[in-house]
DNA sequence: GCCGTTTTCGGCCCGACTGTTTTCAGTCG
C-alpha cells in the first residue's frame, strides 16, 4: 500500500464510524476527501490543503498521522465502538449504520459474532430488522470471509469476457457490454458489471437467475448475482438508452460527476437513461457512448482514460491523445526460455512471436545469480545469444540476443560489463533481497539504471499484486536516470504484476522516458499478456511513441546502438 | 467537514433495490 493509500483508508475508517454514529453529513467530506488523496501525487501529501476535499480539519489529521502513525480522534472513535468495521462493511447488505445499530442491541464487532448472533436468531429481533435480513447476513459472511482483495484484471477480464458471451446468447438479448472497472482495465476490480440490451427484461432477469448462481437481488432494471465467486451486476437498459448506461456504468464515479458538470454547464441533464436539454427537456442523446459525448462538447473518451485525472477537461479542448493500441505492439524485448525458468524451448518461443505477427524478440533469460531459475552462467548466456543469433538467419522475426540481469545489493550486476556488451538487449531487475528502505531501493536501482550496458530497467517496484507489495522507491529518482541515461522503463504486462503502474506511465510520457511494454513471457501463450500492459499503458496516456516495443526495428536498432 | 463567477452560510448526487416498513431507511454503485 503507497502511502495515499494508507491515508485514504484512515480517512474511509473515519468516514464508516462517524456513520455508524449516525452522524451526518461529515462521513461524506471525509470518503471524498480520502478518494482524492488516493488519486493525488505522494508529493500532493506534504501540502494537503491543496488537496481537493481537503481542508484544515483533514489536513491536520493527515498531518498526525504522517508523523505519529495514528490519529487520536479515531482512537477515540474505535474506543468508543471497538468494532471491526472494515470487515464487518464487507458482508453484503451491510454498511456502517448497520454496524452501529448491532453493535448497540447485540456487541457484535466482528465477523465470528456476527455470524454468531445470526446462527442463533438474535439479529431477527433488533427492531429493524428481520427474518429475511439475518438470513442474507448468514450468507453473506463467508463471502466477506473470502473477498478481502480485489480480483486480478488477468482473471475478472476473462470471466467478463465469458459471462458476456453466455449473455449475448439469450435470445431476448440483443446486446451485452462488460462496463465497470474491468471495462477500464483497473488493474483489479471489485464487481464485473454488465450493461444489457434486452427485449424482454424480465426473461432475460429470469434465464440469468436459473444459471448456477446465488442471486442476489433481481428487479427490473438490474440483476445481481454471485457466481464463482464473483459479483455480477446486470443492468438491464432500452435500446436507445445504451450509450448513457454504458458510460454511466463504466465510471469511475469521479469521472461521472465531472462529465454530469459538463452537462450542467452546458444546459444539459445527463444521467443513465440519456441526456436532456434542461429548457425544452427534449433528448438529445443516448443510444451510443459517442452520441452522448458529443451533446457534451467533448471528444470521445476512452475508458481507460476515464478516472478524473484530466480528461474530461481535455476532451473538452479536443486534445486527448491517440492512445497506443494492441496492434501498434510491434515486438517482445523480455522473455525467457527453458535454458532457466522457461516453460518452452528457445524455437517454441520464436515460433511463437512468428505467429503473432511480432516483427522483432529479445530472448532475455535470467543471469546466475538467480540461481532458483537456475540462472545462465557467463558461458552459458554466451552460447545462448550464438543459439539466437544463428536462428536468426532462419525466421521472419528479428531476434536479440540478451539477458535479464540481477541487480545486486550494492546496485551491480551479476554479469561482467564485457559479457553484457556482447548482448543487442539487457533488462536489468531486482530478484532478491527485498527488503530494503526507500533510500536503499532507490540507490539500487539508480546504479543499475547508471550502468552503461542496461537498456530496461524491468520490473521496477517489485511488487505482486495481492501477494506482496514491493519495496518502496523514489520514483523521480528513477525516472531522471533513466530520462539522462537514455534507459527505458519495463511495463511488465504480467497481470499480477502491472509494474511500473498507470500512473508512472503518465510521468515517464511526460519526462520523455520509453515504456517497454514486455510480456516477460516464459511460454508463447504468456505473450498475451501484451493487452494488460497495452491497456496499462493506455491509463497511463501513452500514445504509440511513447511505447519503445512499439517502434520499428530499424528505431529500436538505432536507439540500442 | 468542505465548498463557493448565484454563496463565508447553507447546502451536500441520485436512482434501484430490498426489507421492514404503513411511508421509509439503509445499502450499493
Amino acid at each position: 500500500m503507497t502511502e495515499n493509500d494508507e491515508i485514504a483508508a484512515m480517512l474511509e475508517e473515519f468516514a464508516d464510524r462517524l456513520e455508524a454514529k449516525g452522524v451526518d453529513y461529515k462521513p461524506r467530506a471525509y470518503r471524498d476527501a480520502a478518494e482524492s488523496v488516493r488519486e493525488a501525487s505522494s508529493d500532493a501529501l506534504d501540502e494537503p490543503t491543496a488537496i481537493p476535499d481537503v481542508g484544515d480539519a483533514i489536513a491536520s489529521k493527515i498531518e498526525e498521522f504522517r508523523e505519529k502513525g495514528r490519529v487520536e480522534e479515531l482512537e477515540e472513535l474505535r474506543d468508543e465502538m471497538p468494532v471491526d468495521i472494515e470487515a464487518l462493511t464487507r458482508v453484503e447488505g451491510v454498511g456502517p449504520k448497520t454496524v452501529g445499530k448491532l453493535y448497540e442491541a447485540l456487541g457484535v464487532t466482528d465477523l465470528d459474532e456476527l455470524e454468531d448472533a445470526a446462527q442463533h436468531g438474535r439479529i431477527q429481533n433488533v427492531s429493524g430488522f428481520g427474518e429475511k435480513t439475518e438470513q442474507n447476513i448468514l450468507e453473506g459472511v463467508e463471502f466477506a470471509r473470502q473477498s478481502a482483495e480485489r480480483t486480478l484484471l488477468g482473471k475478472s477480464l476473462p470471466k467478463a469476457r465469458h459471462l458476456v458471451s453466455r449473455v449475448e446468447e439469450l435470445g431476448s438479448v440483443k446486446r451485452a457490454v462488460a462496463a465497470g472497472s474491468v471495462r477500464r482495465r483497473k488493474e483489479t476490480t471489485g464487481d464485473i458489471d454488465i450493461v444489457v440490451v434486452s427485449d424482454d427484461r424480465e426473461a432475460t432477469a429470469d434465464a440469468v437467475t436459473d444459471w448456477d448462481a446465488e442471486v442476489i437481488q433481481k428487479g427490473e432494471r438490474k440483476t445481481s448475482f454471485r457466481k464463482d465467486d464473483e459479483d455480477v451486476d446486470l443492468h438491464l437498459v432500452k435500446e436507445d438508452e445504451f450509450g448513457s448506461a454504458l458510460q454511466y456504468f463504466t465510471g469511475s464515479k469521479q469521472h461521472n460527476v465531472a462529465t454530469r458538470n459538463v452537462a450542467i454547464d452546458r444546459g444539459l441533464k445527463l444521467n443513465e437513461y440519456g441526456v436532456w436539454d434542461d429548457e425544452t427537456d427534449e433528448r438529445v442523446a443516448g443510444e451510443t457512448e459517442e452520441e452522448v459525448h458529443e451533446a457534451l462538447g467533448m471528444e470521445y473518451v476512452p475508458p481507460e482514460l476515464r478516472e478524473n485525472r484530466g480528461e474530461v477537461e481535455t476532451a473538452r479542448d479536443g486534445e486527448l491523445p491517440e492512445l497506443v493500441e494492441e496492434e501498434d505492439v510491434r515486438g517482445e524485448l523480455h522473455s525467457h526460455t527453458d535454458r532457466t525458468d522457461g516453460g518452452a524451448t528457445l524455437e517454441e518461443m520464436v515460433a511463437g512471436a512468428e505467429e503473432r505477427g511480432f516483427d522483432y524478440l529479445a530472448v532475455t533469460d535470467h543471469t546466475e545469480a538467480l540461481g532458483v531459475a537456475g540462472g545462465l552462467t557467463d558461458e552459458e548466456l554466451r552460447a545462448l545469444a550464438d543459439d539466437v543469433r544463428a536462428l536468426n538467419e532462419d525466421v521472419d522475426v528479428r531476434l536479440f540476443a540478451g539477458a535479464e540481469a540481477n541487480i545486486l545489493k550494492d546496485g551491480s550486476l551479476d554479469v561482467s560489463d564485457d559479457v553484457l556488451a556482447e548482448l543487442d538487449v539487457v533488462v536489468a531487475s531486482i530478484h532478491s533481497g527485498m527488503r530494503m528502505e526507500e533510500d536503499e531501493a532507490t540507490e539500487r536501482l539508480v546504479s543499475a539504471v547508471r550502468n552503461d550496458e542496461v537498456d530496461i530497467l524491468g520490473h521496477p517496484s517489485g511488487r505482486l499484486i495481492n501477494s506482496r507489495e514491493g519495496y518502496p522507491y523514489d520514483f523521480d529518482a528513477v525516472l531522471d536516470a533513466a530520462a539522462s541515461e537514455e534507459v527505458a522503463l519495463e511495463l511488465n504486462s504480467n497481470p499480477h504484476r502491472l509494474d511500473i503502474h498507470d500512473t508512472q506511465v503518465w510521468r515517464c510520457v511526460e519526462a520523455r522516458v520509453p515504456v517497454a511494454v514486455n510480456t516477460d513471457a516464459h511460454t508463447p501463450s504468456e505473450y498475451d499478456y501484451v493487452e494488460y500492459g497495452v491497456a496499462t499503458a493506455r491509463r497511463g496516456w501513452a500514445t504509440a511513441d511513447d511505447v519503445l516495443n512499439a517502434w520499428t526495428v530499424e528505431e529500436l536498432e538505432d536507439w540500442l546502438g
